[in-house]
RNA sequence: GGGAUCUUAGCUCAGCUGGGAGAGCAUCUGCCUUACAAGCAGAGGGUCACAGGUUCGAGCCCUGUAGGUCCCACCA
């Protein structure tokens, strides 16, 4: 009775504190130990610029709940952490903030700017971190690790030489994405396509030397006319049969250009003939290969147009775009303007629209490294869940083109490439070769594009783990067991992981993928700065705790699916912790100090063995769901058993007893000893979901243990399975509701105290509602219960409930209106004739009883006759009040 | 253009391999019953989008329709 917690539960009181002794006393930490078996789990690394949204907050408490989970089941379960170096973001937020001091980037220079790069990311790199941990994150920190720490950038290198060397790392001029205001390249994976309201210029090209003849093109990018260097039409054209081969005047600039025929041409769409831009679209370009146009660049990298542009130099591309369209139209050569509607890329960083352009980059070639990672998951090596994300997964790597990795960026991986300032010549080398191989001169630079983030964070499954070194950490905890991620970044990350995996490690990352989806506001939408809707998990934490905020990300969501955020489900899930802590605090009020021995299966009444028995089915289904990933649906079990079932009815049930310590000490003594146990129990099966709460109560209820976090996952009993005892109480059960609804529907104030008759001839019945007289006659506040086999004593207008086996009869005479009960009869009846009815019906099927289950026949038989002896019992009542 | 996914109670969502429709919140009615009013007890509320099909049996499987969401895609 010393023990005690605090009237209401305040996460505050109890989450920092508990935090620092985990810590403290290492429980994070995992060493690779052969006399275990490892669980391993690497963090999707956030952005050392990032903050943390509820994104890191869903995604953190899975990986925790599994990490928790796999920890108390005596795996090693190593939780390795850290962060991203994120190049473009944190590049444009430490530009943005320079500019605020009225520094400019290139003023810098590229040391200068990188030492105030590395200042940010001392200054701002941990916030996320210690955000984490007041999620209750059980990562091993000890451990954390950065995407440009010196064993990860010796990794990117290493990669970077292997895959050269192999030639499926290449430099080329090549079409590729750029961003205008980032100044630097992108992978495909990086432009977003939106619908953009638009407009199809048609343009008239002059025919050369054929007086008033034209060549109608349609365009949505006039501008690019500048860079023209043919039209072509469908080879299969009738109409423009004639035209092959002839050569056009290029309005505005003169230039001669040739009209070609290829079957790219759709004769359909526009007017069946196409200007030719070969620098600046990705088809044109592949045009202009097979009929070996020159590419035009007429774009400088902030998007103006250059000296290939003429008149037209130094404007942006609108403008140009504009004034073009203006003088095409005076000249008569604009036939019409046309509203279109059409897709246009843009970076998904900043949102301005990628100008396609030929560029010098590296790329990686990809038909190959992919064929390992698609096989991967078609045999099912590695498992994606849920299991749609494999179309989502196959519509990528079918459709897979060359990476460009090479970034014109100055925080990230520089790229391991020398150039020869004479020569030209350029090696691919771990150091500065000093010596030109070719010339022999001593003017060697290093390249100076870094590489994309993602090329470091493909890696991360095992740079973290010490590679390219040999470690013990890495034979040990590779390969990874689960990864748990956004569906975001499928095509950023995880399948990059998975062929990096298999090229550098000869095996897949990890076994398991599990998708979640985007946690949303109330209505839906995405939360996301520039709207203002997004909700701080840390507001939510020192509101309601973070055991409430775990609770309500994970309930009611199915894998891989999106979810909204209600302030209101929050509430609830802090209600759940409120109950669990007074409960708790009900049971350690209320027992005795001291050891307590495990009763002998003779010893235990009926409704310890129920309660027993169903935790023990409840830690089957916990720990079966917990292994197929449905952690909703484990929570929402372990939810329900603690509140309708242990709650409502075994403390009760136990009340009963234990209140009455005098007069039945044995019986108050196993109920307490249940109670203990099936609390502690109970609270196992929730520690990976709310870890702060069930510590807390773990440790002040026990002194065994130092940790919940580390005692034992519960395994189910096979001799705590109690079906009689279960059935047993099932009926306390319906009596008790039966009761209680004829109480509340009567209008019987509960202070009304009644003697209660339970007639039933069936003599197991009577003796179970004989051996648990106590508990509901206390529930239901009898003052005497006789269970009997005829109505003998019982007076006339003594109100009847009629649950299953039985009628129970409560002389109330003085107040029971009549009128009342009858209706309550009669609808009892109602309900009974529908499921009459539909029993009946099934039975009465001669297809149902041949081919349906011999069990779900006999079941059926079952209920129709309690469902017959209950209509009985209710129509002899309906007699009786005529 | 291709693909995924959703449509279940007033709202937000569960419903895992087909076998009598669930939760939380909201609503209504009683209760300060000695763990909890962040609570207890009771109640109301659903042709599971629509139309077909398979099956003894369909919210669940198949086909189609409508609407919503998302992803992918070089139709200028």
């Amino acid at each position: 009775m010393s023990k005690e917690l605090a009237k209401t539960y305040d996460p505050k009181d109890i989450e920092d504190r508990l935090y620092r002794k985990w810590e403290e006393n290492k429980y994070f930490h995992a060493e690779p130990d052969r006399s275990k078996k490892p669980f391993t789990i690497v963090m999707p690394p956030p952005n050392i610029t990032g903050q943390l949204h509820m994104g890191h907050a869903l995604d953190n408490t899975m990986q925790d709940i599994l990490i928790r989970y796999k920890r108390m089941q005596g795996y090693n379960a190593l939780w390795q952490p850290g962060t991203d170096h994120a190049s473009i973001s944190t590049e444009v937020k430490v530009i943005e903030s320079l500019r605020e001091q009225g520094i400019d980037k290139n003023d810098l220079g590229r040391e200068g700017f990188l030492e105030k790069v590395w200042e940010w990311k001392e200054e701002y790199g941990g916030r996320i971190i210690r955000q984490l941990k007041k999620m209750g994150s059980s990562a091993d920190w000890d451990r954390e690790r950065f995407t440009m720490d010196e064993g990860c950038s010796a990794a990117v290198q290493e990669v970077f030489i292997k895959l050269y060397e192999k030639g499926l790392i290449y430099k080329g001029s090549r079409i590729v994405n750029w961003c205008p205001v980032c100044k630097t390249s992108i992978s495909d994976a990086e432009v977003e396509h939106e619908e953009q309201d638009g407009f199809f210029w048609h343009i008239n090209y002059p025919v050369k030397g054929e007086e008033g003849r034209f060549v109608e093109i349609a365009t949505t990018r006039p501008e690019t006319l500048l860079g023209d260097t043919a039209v072509a039409v469908n080879p299969e054209d009738e109409r423009y049969q004639d035209i092959i081969g002839k050569t056009l005047i290029l309005p505005l600039v003169g230039r001669e250009i040739p009209v070609v025929a290829d079957h790219y041409v759709d004769k359909e769409f526009g007017t069946g003939c196409v200007k030719i831009t070969p620098a600046h679209d990705p088809n044109d370009f592949e045009v202009g290969k097979r009929h070996n146009l020159p590419e035009i660049n007429v774009l400088n990298d902030d998007a103006t147009i250059n000296a290939n542009g003429g008149k037209y130099q130094g404007m942006d591309r609108y403008e140009a775009r504009k004034l073009m369209v203006q003088e095409l139209e005076e000249q008569g050569l604009l036939v019409k303007i046309v509203p279109h509607s059409h897709n246009v890329g843009t970076h998904d960083r900043c949102s301005t629209t990628v100008e396609p352009m030929v560029k010098q980059q590296w790329f990686v070639k990809m038909d190959e490294l992919i064929k390992p990672a698609v096989e991967a998951v078609r045999s099912g090596e590695i498992k994606l869940l849920p299991e749609r994300m494999d179309k989502t997964y196959f519509n990528w790597t079918d459709n897979i083109r060359d990476w460009c990795i090479s970034r014109q960026l100055w925080w990230g991986h520089r790229i391991p490439a020398y150039y020869c300032a004479d020569c030209g010549e350029f090696v691919v080398a771990r150091e500065n070769p000093g010596k030109c191989p070719k010339c022999g001169c001593t003017h060697m630079t290093q390249d100076e594009d870094t590489l994309d983030t993602w090329f470091s964070s493909a890696l991360w499954p095992f740079s973290t783990l010490g590679w390219p070194e040999k470690t013990e950490d890495l034979d040990y905890f590779y390969p990874n067991d689960v990864l748990v991620t956004g569906y975001d970044i499928i095509f950023f990350w995880v399948i990059r992981m998975i062929f990096s995996g298999y090229e550098q490690m000869g095996e897949a990352p990890f076994k398991t993928v599990l998708f979640h989806g985007l946690v949303r506001d109330s209505q839906g939408r995405k939360m996301s700065k520039s709207l203002g809707n997004g909700i701080d998990p840390l507001e939510v934490i020192d509101k309601y705790g973070a055991d409430a905020l775990r609770l309500t990300l994970i309930t009611g969501n199915a894998p891989g699916n999106d979810m909204r955020f209600y302030w209101e489900r929050v509430e609830s899930s802090r209600n759940f912790a409120n109950k669990v802590w007074n409960a708790s605090r009900f049971i350690m009020m209320n027992i005795d100090e001291g050891e307590m021995i495990e009763p002998s299966l003779e010893q235990l009444r009926t409704g310890d063995k129920w309660i027993l028995s169903k935790v023990n089915t409840l830690t089957r289904e916990v720990t079966e769901n917990m292994d197929k990933f449905e952690l909703g649906i484990a929570v929402q079990k372990v939810y329900d058993f603690i509140w309708d079932e242990f709650c409502d009815w075994y403390i009760e049930i136990a009340k009963a007893r234990m209140f009455k310590k005098e007069k039945h000490p044995e019986s108050a003594k196993v109920a307490m000893w249940t109670l203990k146990t099936v609390l502690i129990q109970a609270l196992k099966l929730l520690h990976p979901y709310m870890p702060f709460i069930t510590e807390e109560i773990f440790c002040t209820l026990q002194t065994e243990e130092p940790t919940i976090m580390l005692s034992e996952w519960p395994k189910y009993r096979e001799d705590y399975h109690f079906a009689a005892e279960e059935a047993a109480v099932e009926h306390v059960k319906d009596l008790v509701k039966g009761v209680r609804n004829m109480r509340a529907e009567m209008n019987v104030p509960p202070s009304r105290k009644a003697k209660m008759y339970i007639v039933t001839e069936d003599a197991d019945l009577q003796n179970t509602f004989e051996s648990m007289k106590r508990i509901y006659g206390w529930i239901t506040s009898a003052s005497e219960v006789m269970v009997q086999a005829d109505k003998s004593g019982i007076g006339k207008d003594a109100v009847s409930v009629v649950i299953p086996g039985a009628v129970v009869y409560l002389p109330l005479e003085d107040l029971v209106d009549l009128e009342k009960e009858k209706e309550r009869l009669l609808k009892e009846k109602d309900r009974l004739t529908k499921e009459l009815a539909r029993s009946k019906g099934m039975l009465s099927n001669e297809k149902f009883l041949s081919r349906a289950p011999k069990e779900k026949v006999q079941e059926e038989k079952e209920k129709l006759a309690k469902y017959e002896q209950m209509m009985a019992q209710v129509e002899e009542r309906l007699d009786q009040m005529r």
